[in-house]
DNA sequence: CGTAGTTATGTCAAATATGACATAATATTA
DNA sequence: TAATATTATGTCATATTTGACATAACTACG
């Protein structure tokens, strides 16, 4: 919808520090990307220590290279469930995952 | 099946006691799964403990009455994106969110 | 230097998710 | 009971997300 959309360009371009009110974000939008951002961020930490390549872990997760490079880069076109099966695939743990969005912001 | 077996299976990648395999799912896919059932139970609960109609959330969240019903009743359709969205949209907060995540399964 | 390995970026057809709508089913309340 | 509110289910056109591909941009090492 419109909300994506201005999640989309928030994320791509505009700092992501909070701008919550500048496009109209909700809060729960705004959160959201955040989270978003954060988790992407832990991707690529993970799968380094899991010494794989993106290719490696694109292949493992039944994915591409390219889409993992998106993931890891907070690409807007990349929903959680990737993000998030991204990181399971990379052996992070339930414990892990919710530490760091408790850790979020 | 033996032991034998369940090693070589479990060696190369298989989880052995769910149906993950027989629907064809990796354990990272399995557990997405399972912690998007878990988080949709979570949204109904926490839409219910802060007094909303399914319309009211919809409303709140730009989305609709079925897709808020889709939401709670773990849907296929629905995106984990859009379960946050609304989990964010009720009012809770990343720390509920991740004990959620922590206690799934 | 070259070259092999890796990561970034753009594009696109196909797959998937979306809100909206109708309407059925089920609660709730007068 | 009936009336009203709420929730469930199915469908569909549109929007978004996807893997795949090409290729550019690094990085590391001989």
């Amino acid at each position: 919808m419109d909300a994506d959309k201005r999640m989309r360009l928030e994320a791509a371009g505009w700092a992501v520090g909070d701008a919550s009110n500048f496009l109209g974000l909700t809060e729960a939008e705004a959160e959201l990307v955040e989270l978003k951002t954060r988790l992407a961020l832990f991707a690529k930490e993970q799968r380094k220590m899991s010494n794989m390549s993106q290719d490696a872990l694109a292949k493992k997760m039944g994915s591409s290279q390219s889409r993992v490079a998106k993931i890891e880069s907070g690409d807007p076109s990349v929903s959680l469930d990737l993000i998030v099966r991204a990181l399971l695939t990379s052996g992070v743990t339930r414990q892990e995952l919710a530490q760091v969005i408790v850790d979020s912001n």
